[in-house]
DNA sequence: TTTAAAAACTAAAACGTTTTAGTATATTGC
DNA sequence: GCAATATACTAAAACGTTTTAGTTTTTAAA
């Protein structure tokens, strides 16, 4: 009852020709190897009638190529990553290529299985939202000529190619516009995770605060909590013990929700008077009310610079490319809550 | 400089064995094949000490299979797929298979190519969150005993695997909590696509209304329109023609939040007196305020279930097993949005 | 002591492509 | 009229596995 894929022997021995030949039509290269116009046109009608889609398993396994790529990120539920995925996902498929997403948790542990798993499969290359500690995996990767683009974070004692944006600019912006509107007592929210854009966004709270000589409230959350989703007694805790605080920088999105709650749950007057600003914007920040300002990563712009360089890496795998740092820029989406409101 | 990687090939040359029984006993099939013990331990010793990874793409080709699965949504960067396809990955990965994730915004066209494209890449199933005029495409699948599991929405005069939750009841739910809260012009505002959740959800509201025979206030945007962001100038359109409805349902989460950007745009006091609900809830509806009544499908059974059905379906291809209909409950998350709230 | 059965192992085909290294025929230049 | 070249096409190897259908050796049975 199961019809069989039809394959390039069949095409070859029902038209009394060979496979080379065939193959010949199919990859474009009649004129080259002197096939006949006729006879070419003959096999383009044939493979047409009958359908022919080649085997791509097959393909790969003869080209060592798969036309897949991967996109690990550190949790494809979280907004930002699934915005990201999207963007990607239809950038390769215009180029031919196929992905598969996964989730390393940030764990080191899950990323160098993720990353074995599937050089076993000859994936293409890797677009890596990378955990920490991994520079020996990303080492071989290198070695193996693996073609590899970091996003978001990367390695400072790393030459890789990569596509971050300037998280300190951004968080000195964001604490320069707190500054702008009044605020004098501006706390910073964020993990302990030894993550290279999470440096880089304290380093520029730190920058801010310092040149302007105001008070430097950091909350660090360790990160096995904050996934735990346990951030919320840390902040309250926080806001307790510094009642004078009177605007929060959040250094994730899952921060601020756990920051929100905490205000919403325990300190529900403060809502109207406390700056708040939250890194990687969301559609209903802008509902919110107060509606909530935002940093907002360029997502369009990091999805194509890392699609063009994996590309670029893949179609020369040969010649050893200078490694390319891409470096773009944030932008503040500001809203409601990041003004004075209602007197203090 | 490029080390090739080792095969089963060169295992056995250097063991002065033959492929066949270092392929034996990597299959575990020593013993059915009456490979010696000894022999055994010293090709998996050895396999150890090269650490050998056999070639997925030969295994492929040879087997049939590939171990990867292709879960299609309308929109990755949707919160509610996104999360699905969280917890999707890590049952397949559990299970050894790989994801591909792709987006079909609910095109059919794009869907069927989509769906061709991952046949010529030899996917072992597909779960399929799908658009709604390809029923053709699906038999299609059937017929080549591709597994196939459709969740989230069915086609009623098809006979597939399928893993939704139930919807009518979901929106009965959602309106009779309104009414219980004493509200009476209540909304329905939804999207004009020809999906089977969306006809359930809306025969739901309509058995609502009708049973307590009270108005039926119901919009439904053109699909179109919705997902180019245009919803808000129909739903303000809509609540200036109904100015006496004092709750809304929403029947998705993107129709939500435009229809929280109106209110907060153009009605802005509204916000404290009309009840809401939202279809798939949001961590963010915990704090907003008020916060958002939201009916929660079952992400982590649908995940789960629909895993368990392609498993199987990969498992026994060449049993044809009886279709399962899998249904599922959704449940109401209540918060203050739902409520009667300051005095009317 | 022969014979059947079990144990231990293997050669080679197969999966569906691409590509190298051809062969055979036709055409051209002198 | 003959070499050189161009044209038209193909056989077979290769990619790295799995699996069928063996072969050879050892053991057990009679």
């Amino acid at each position: 009852m199961k019809k069989k894929r039809v394959s390039i022997k069949d095409i070859a021995s029902d038209l009394n020709i060979s496979v080379t030949t065939v193959s010949f039509v199919l990859n474009d290269k009649a004129e080259e190897k002197h096939i006949s116009k006729e006879l070419t046109q003959k096999v383009l009608d044939y493979v047409k009638k009958v359908n022919y889609k080649p085997n791509q398993i097959a393909q790969s396994l003869r080209t060592g190529e798969s036309k897949i790529l991967v996109f690990m990120v550190e949790d494809i539920s979280n907004l930002f990553f699934a915005k990201l995925a999207r963007l990607i996902e239809d950038l390769a498929y215009k180029k031919g290529y196929k992905v598969l997403f996964c989730s390393n948790d940030n764990e080191d542990k899950k990323t160098i299985e993720l990353i074995n798993l599937f050089k076993v499969r000859q994936v293409d290359g890797f677009i890596l939202v990378s955990s920490p500690g991994i520079q020996t995996t990303i080492n071989q990767l290198i070695e193996e000529n693996i073609p590899l683009v970091l996003l978001d974070r990367y390695f400072p004692t790393l030459d890789t190619n990569y596509v971050i944006t300037d998280n300190s600019d951004a968080t000195f912006m964001a604490i320069m516009h707190f500054i702008e509107n009044g605020f004098k007592n501006i706390a910073y929210i964020t993990i302990d995770a030894t993550q290279s854009q999470m440096d880089d966004r304290l380093s520029g709270y730190k920058n801010a605060v310092n040149k302007y000589s105001l008070p430097n409230y950091t909350l660090e959350i360790p990160f096995n909590e904050a996934i735990r989703d346990n951030s919320e007694v840390y902040i309250e805790e926080f806001l307790k013990k510094h009642p004078d605080i009177d605007a929060i920088l959040f250094a994730t999105n899952y921060l601020t929700q756990a920051g929100l709650k905490v205000i919403k749950e325990q300190y529900t007057d403060l809502i109207d008077r406390i700056g708040i600003i939250t890194f990687d914007d969301n559609e209903l920040f802008k509902t919110y009310s107060p509606s909530i300002t935002a940093v907002a990563q360029p997502t369009t712009e990091m999805a194509e610079k890392s699609m063009e360089l994996i590309l670029q890496l893949i179609k020369n795998k040969e010649k050893a490319l200078p490694n390319k740092h891409i470096v773009l820029k944030s932008s503040l989406v500001i809203r409601e809550s990041s003004k004075k409101r209602s007197q203090s």
